[in-house]
DNA sequence: CGGTTATCTTACTTGCAAGTAAGTAACCTT
DNA sequence: AAGGTTACTTACTTGCAAGTAAGATAACCG
């Protein structure tokens, strides 16, 4: 019937995560999903029965790739540096794009009301960022690429936590604040500023 | 009637301020309120007909407040230190006593939504914040009580939005996180960490 | 070719959020 | 003591979000 049939899934999933990335999870409705693929409500509740099911699709999506990226850097034995620059990439593009939160921020209000089911993928997907980015900071310390003092785990909460405040201050300034606030850690943490 | 009378509208500051600051503008209703105080759902709606008027309000009472810190702490020539200090405490106990959110991260993923006079109201007191800290952290470099690189309003971008984040994760992760953020600041940025 | 399965649509229910209109009781004023 | 004002309550409307049930249609499979 439909063009391309098993792509609605995909589609749906898509436009979920561009409304949840700027509307945050309580900002859309399955209404807003279907309208704009021009299918009915109840085609989206037919792929996600609830809107946990959506939820956890989405995070599940965000965890796969970014399990995917850090197989890839391991195998191709990226640097620090190069890490910390393609996640410094990413947030600025994806607010330049319009995809303004990121995850924790996009659901950080209403989690408490979240079904647990939600709540476990998103601790999991925290957990697994937070250790790559903790990790990442001290192998670049380690390696000399990085300068920074305390624990490579308080440095990690503390960046993250900035992009993640950035991200949402960009919605209220219109300007990019995720790229102001990683050319200052770029230039407090880089010693080799240019390749490595 | 009620036993006193005119505080009635203070108390559903009180409530909605508590809601605001823990599940965010869209996480509250106005029932919420009323049963919270045991009055009815009209009685909110008789001090603040709309939620956009519950909402200036409450960004108004915040700007009041921090105009009123700002303006003691200049009385009495609070040193640099002692400021950062005094807005690390707040973050830090806001989150202990469970108002986890600061304004920006209740309202960034709402903030398109919201009606201009709101949307106003938060800018006007973003501009405040950023510009206290900026100034702050500009004053404390000059007196040698801060060391950092960069430009102080960068600074104040990255502190500002850390703490913001910080205060969101603290909800995902049961932790007091802004604690951890601010003790890695106290030690980068402080140059005399004892008392100034 | 006939039946099953996948992918939808139509049509509905439930529940709650926001807001309004009209009434009431106390109190305050002149 | 009459009339207005303040601070509510009762009772309602509107609208939308979430979800469900049942049917339609097309593709797929043996």
């Amino acid at each position: 019937m439909s063009p391309r049939q098993t792509d609605t899934r995909e589609q749906i999933i898509e436009r979920a995560r561009d409304l949840l990335q700027s509307r945050g999870i309580e900002g859309f409705s399955y209404r807003d999903i279907s309208t704009h693929l021009g299918i009915k409500n109840a085609a989206v509740h037919y792929h996600f029965p609830s809107k946990n099911d959506l939820g956890v699709a989405l995070i599940e999506q965000f965890t796969d790739e970014i399990r995917g990226d850090m197989e890839e850097a391991r195998r191709h034995q990226v640097s620090p540096t190069r890490q910390l620059e393609a996640y410094f990439h990413r947030s600025e593009h994806e607010v330049d794009d319009g995809c303004q939160m990121c995850a924790f921020g996009a659901l950080a209000a209403s989690f408490e009301r979240l079904p647990e089911e939600l709540q476990a993928a998103v601790t999991e997907l925290r957990k697994l960022i937070h250790g790559w980015l903790a990790e990442t900071l001290e192998a670049g310390r380690d390696a000399g690429e990085f300068r920074f003092s305390g624990s490579a785990t308080g440095k990690a909460m503390q960046i993250g936590t900035a992009i993640q405040g950035a991200r949402q201050m960009s919605i209220m300034t219109g300007s990019n604040v995720v790229r102001q606030v990683a050319d200052g850690y770029r230039e407090e943490l880089y010693t080799r500023p240019e390749e490595n």
